[in-house]
DNA sequence: TTGGCAGGCGAAAACGTTTTCGATTATTAT
DNA sequence: ATAATAATCGAAAACGTTTTCGCCTGCCAA
């Protein structure tokens, strides 16, 4: 049972390798009933390329490398999602790597995608990245490079994110709007942009609304999870009896935080109010169901493998690209816990 | 900037490729001092093998396929963490294909996966699959398979699994022991044998202990998720008004049913108690916390890769191979809803 | 001297494709 | 008739690696 080649099929035709690879790629030096011929020959033996031969020759694989923090994430998974949907319609396939939020494996994963010679790259940043000298490297070696949610900016490639700030500030004035005086954040880790941008969202709101900003009245979410959300709850509730609404960095943490609160018989949102950010889809499960942001995580993995396909597209043709940083829209969610 | 290759180091040092080649996977007949020469100048210029060559010269591509039905999923992005991980350990890549549940798109993607001559296939399948000509072509074409969770039992492969009736069983019987009498159960569709195992635990538990099997306390939840879970609920309140107890397949739709409890003044568990299955991180977090049964995603992913591993290597060395099935251990959990 | 052997190296084939560049024939214009 | 053009085809190089097989040199034993 051997392996059907052009060169099996050029045999069995008498024919030329030459004529029969042409035949199959519609090349117009070929007369119609030589390709007629061909097809059906390559048919009947079930004909397949050798994407390794064809690899080789091309210099392509029609696969992209994905880097993301963590899989096991509803935003991330849905980026995930948009991403190979749209990558399968274009013929591409794509190698999802974890950096489990380490800048290390994200650095040795950059390398083994490079070594597998993938067409282009598409990266969210773990929090702990500083140095982009491996991001640097896949802009020398030519490679697309696209970045989305975690971005960089010293780094010049196409991107895709959310207006963190604007949506934060979004967030804030919802809780202002719906009468909180004294609003508290749980926010990321320091370094990530997102993390910050969120921040200063939220400061610039309670600024603009006539509301003091308060360092007291921010707690530090460093892993941005369940636990974090109930930890800082708790020191919250021990540090101040006057805050009538909290906007957290993500739904997780307010998840955490809304069980402490029903644990303790404060009310949510009569006591206190609570901002989610994300849409994770449970928000609308739990009781009472969070108001939060949403964070278009399909549409960001869609738009993103488009952007990076433009690029590819371009550079195989030896085009030269304008990287574009592409912005999409949040939705303020109002839901019971507001 | 051109790229590095074996000629490249061989015209370099004066010597051929053959013994750049060999020099650089240390092969005996290459003199110490020549590989000494050659790894340092292989250093100095960055060498790095072009896998396209390497993959067509050695018919591999150090490359696996995974197939599942959903990605943004809590169970299955478990899975593919698991598997990921494990793979990169050993030198492997991830393609991973969503079916959405489509056996069109499924055997779709299978074909994608053999003409990309990945070096094995792992696949959770369809609900919708019942046709399995496509899984007996990739066992015709020797690639490596395996099947985990949702497995058929018409082929014969390595399979990672858990025991569905026996956990659906300990579920039950644990309502059973904290005193519910008539326990109803929402369960999957008709077809996946997941679905039918936790049927049939279920069952057989309420057998085992003396109460009657009524199957109008059956109720399907088609699509397993938070939506169904609401309408069987609201469904079970029109029809029944004695049931203590409910088991459902997966804690997306307990939770579901829980929100409904909640929303009508039903108590949780006082009034009835309910027990999930899958142990989702978010059963911790609703109020009241959720009974379950835990499914180690991660541990399968993990433990699937290693299998399938065995069997590339098997492969690799024209060894035959022995598939196995392996059967993960589940865990009861205990929580407030029981 | 001859033979055998080991160590070190390289020529060349092979993997299967794509594409350039001629070559050959058939057709049309002059 | 000749020249120019179009239509078809194929030889061969190239992509970069791996591996088989044989060659050469030097050494030792008989």
């Amino acid at each position: 049972m051997k392996e059907v080649t052009l060169k099996q099929i050029a045999e069995n035709l008498g024919i030329s390798i030459t004529t029969v690879s042409k035949a199959l790629k519609d090349y117009p030096d070929v007369s119609k009933k030589t390709k007629a011929l061909v097809k059906k020959e390559a048919k009947k033996l079930h004909y397949k390329p050798n994407v390794f031969a064809v690899n080789l020759r091309t210099k392509e694989s029609k696969t992209v490398g994905l880097i993301i923090p963590e899989v096991v994430h509803h935003f991330f998974s849905s980026v995930i999602n948009g991403i190979i949907e749209q990558a399968e319609k274009k013929g591409y396939l794509v190698i999802i790597l974890q950096s489990n939020e380490s800048y290390k494996l994200e650095k040795k994963q950059i390398d083994l995608l490079i070594s597998k010679r993938v067409d282009g790259i598409m990266i969210s940043l773990a929090n702990k990245t500083v140095d982009i000298s491996h991001l640097k490297r896949v802009k020398e070696l030519e490679i697309p490079l696209l970045m989305f949610d975690k971005i960089s900016k010293m780094i010049d490639c196409s991107k895709v994110v959310i207006n963190d700030r604007e949506a934060a500030y979004a967030a804030t004035k919802h809780l202002i709007d719906t009468g909180c005086k004294r609003i508290a954040h749980f926010r990321g880790a320091l370094l990530p942009q997102n993390s910050i941008d969120r921040f200063l969202g939220y400061k610039k709101a309670l600024e603009d609304h006539g509301l003091k900003y308060d360092s007291s009245l921010v707690y530090i979410c460093e892993n941005v999870d369940y636990n974090d959300g109930i930890n800082a709850a708790k020191q919250l509730l021990e540090d101040h009896d006057d805050v009538d609404g909290i906007f957290t960095i993500t739904d997780l943490a307010a998840i955490g935080a809304i069980s402490v609160f029903n644990e303790k018989g404060i009310r949510v949102p009569d006591d206190i109010s609570i901002m989610g950010f994300s849409n994770w889809f449970v928000s609308s499960a739990i009781t009472p169901s969070l108001s939060t942001v949403d964070q278009p995580g399909y549409e960001m993995g869609k738009v993103a493998f488009k952007q990076l396909y433009k690029e590819m597209k371009a550079r195989r043709k030896h085009e030269d690209f304008e990287p574009r940083t592409i912005v999409l829209e949040t939705k303020l969610i109002k839901r019971n816990s507001t």
